[in-house]
Order: structure tokens, then C-alpha cells, then sequence
DNA sequence: CGATGATCCCGAACAAAATTCGGCAGCACT
DNA sequence: AGTGCTGCCGAATTTTGTTCGGGATCATCG
């Protein structure tokens, strides 16, 4: 994980279809050596995947919530069934499993409002082992595109 | 957006680095085909772009935290400038700007506890604007890696 | 002090892919 | 049946991915 790596981890968060042959140029070194560093980055595991980015309302989802939910008995059972069947649903983005007075922090996109509701009373309520939920509208999601490595504490 | 359009979109959420050609295969259309429609899709909008996914624990980023954020007062102005400066931020991956009783949600990363308790004390403790936070640690992040379209509601 | 090996990079050669573009088929409308 | 439109195809051309042999650099060790 030298500089050189972190150049090519840029380029690739920036634009991950961009050719090869760009990035070695736009980094100063040769295609095949360009080639190499980003075969070992994903051998490494330091790049996961490669995913396109979708415009949601584009796909009909025009309204976003963050739910934050509260399981009992919080036991491992509950807790991996939890996020395995509602990271499953497709209005759900991502889950997050947290520390704190709220268990869980589920990311959720609907078509609107009714549909968002419909979701809720749906895939919620229901649930024997959720104790309670809150729902907070997202007005607006910024995210950074790119991630450097920080350095090692010792 | 017909299905086509869709299982196109698909795929390239699944793998954004995988040849036009293997998509046209995959989908069943010829590649000069499928390439004209991944440029519309780009086109329109549909596709935001592409981006490299990275392992936050090989970046040095082994501790995430979600963030809640009060600011006062709850004008246009403060708004913008939080959401502008915090997103500018190395450690911060995305910021939520919420309907409820948090005005902003902002997702960090930190190299150990030691560090997420001095970046807090170094860009929330001090800005006049925010009235309070709270912080909670994450266990786990799941994200959804294919987002299909909802159908729309009449 | 030079030999040895390891590591990393380069560039040429070949295979594969992207890109362009002319034309054909299906379809709606007349 | 004619006309224009749209979307798709496939061949030709340019660009890119991929492999691989060899050279430069550097540290280690005899």
C-alpha cells in the first residue's frame, strides 16, 4: 500500500469503468505494471467490487427514511436473523447493526409516502421481535467519493 | 427502462469492471447493442456512475461510528455549511441530512477509538453551530447490492 | 567488494474488447 | 402498400487487456 496504490484506489473510486490504460497514464507508470497493482488491490481484498451507482428516483424510489429499530431478546439468533432477512428486502439499502439505545439502523427507499408506510406496517410491525421502531425522512444523502488511507496509529 | 435496461443495470451493479461483451452475452443482445444503452442509461442519468467499493479495514479505517447531530439555528445557511464542511472531511463516509429529531446523521471511520474520540472533540466539540451529539458505534455494515426499480404507483 | 537473489517495472507481441456505422427488420401511422 | 421511425445487428477499425521475457535497483551474504 504505497502511494502509488493509493493513486490507483483514487482513480478507481473515481470512475471504476475508466480503461486501464488511463489510469497507468494518469499515474505515471506503464499499463501492465497499472495491470498488476490493481489485480494484487483485489487479491489483497483492498477493492471489494466494483458497483454502479443508480440514480433512485430514476427507479421510482423518491423518498428515503432511516428507521432505527429495537430488538428483544438482543441474542445472536435474533440479531443475524434481523439482518439477514431485511438487508434481503429490496426497499432496504443497507442495515446497519449498532451499539447503543437503538439495535439496528436500517436505510429505506419507497416510491412515496403511502408506499413507505405500506413497507412499515408490512415488515415492521408485524415482527415478533421487534419492540419498537422510529422513522426519520432522509432530506438529503451526501456521500464522499473518495477514500484514502489513513494512517497507523502505533 | 424496459427489462432489458434493467438486467443491464443489474449487472453492472454486480461487477461495474466487467466487459460490454459479457454483458451483451448475459443479457442476450449484441454488444454494439448493449453498449448504446449503457450509454443512454448514463446519459439520462440513470447510471450516477461507477466507484470502486474499498475495505475500510485495509484503509487503516477499523472503527465506525454513527454520529447524530443537532445544529441550531436551523437555517438554510447552517445547513448548507455543515453538510458542505462535514462531507469534506477524511473521516466522514456520508452524511444524512434528516426530517426528526436529529437534524443530520453523518457515518464516520476511524482508525481506533482513541482517534474517533479526537476527531470528535476536534470537529463537533467545537463548532458553535452544533447545540449537541451523540454518538453511537457500529457493529456492522450490510448494503444492498442490487437496487431494481420499484414499480410506480399510479 | 562483487555475487546472488528478490522485487518491481517496462515494452513488445498477441488476443480480446470497444467503438463506429451502414443497413435491415419491425411497427405505427397514413 | 407506402413512409418514416426506432431499435437492433454485424462487420470493420481502433483501442485496450493480457502475457511474458528481460532489465534496473537494492539488500543480503559469501
Amino acid at each position: 500500500m504505497d502511494e502509488l496504490d493509493t493513486a490507483i484506489l483514487r482513480h478507481l473510486q473515481e470512475d471504476a469503468r475508466q480503461s486501464n490504460r488511463a489510469i497507468a497514464e494518469k499515474v505515471g507508470i506503464a499499463p501492465s505494471t497499472c495491470l498488476e497493482r490493481i489485480r494484487l488491490l483485489r487479491q489483497r481484498g483492498v477493492i471489494r467490487g466494483y458497483h454502479a451507482q443508480v440514480d433512485l428516483p430514476a427507479l421510482g424510489r423518491r423518498v428515503q427514511a432511516m428507521v432505527s429499530v429495537q430488538v428483544r431478546p438482543l441474542n445472536r439468533d435474533v440479531v443475524a436473523g434481523f439482518e439477514r432477512s431485511v438487508s434481503e428486502l429490496p426497499e432496504v439499502l443497507s442495515v446497519y447493526t449498532m451499539a447503543g439505545s437503538d439495535d439496528f439502523l436500517v436505510h429505506v427507499t419507497a416510491q412515496d409516502i403511502e408506499h413507505l408506510h405500506a413497507f412499515l406496517l408490512e415488515r415492521f410491525t408485524n415482527r415478533r421481535e421487534i419492540l419498537g421502531f422510529r422513522t426519520s425522512m432522509i432530506f438529503q444523502h451526501l456521500t464522499n467519493p473518495i477514500l484514502d488511507p489513513l494512517p497507523p496509529t502505533p
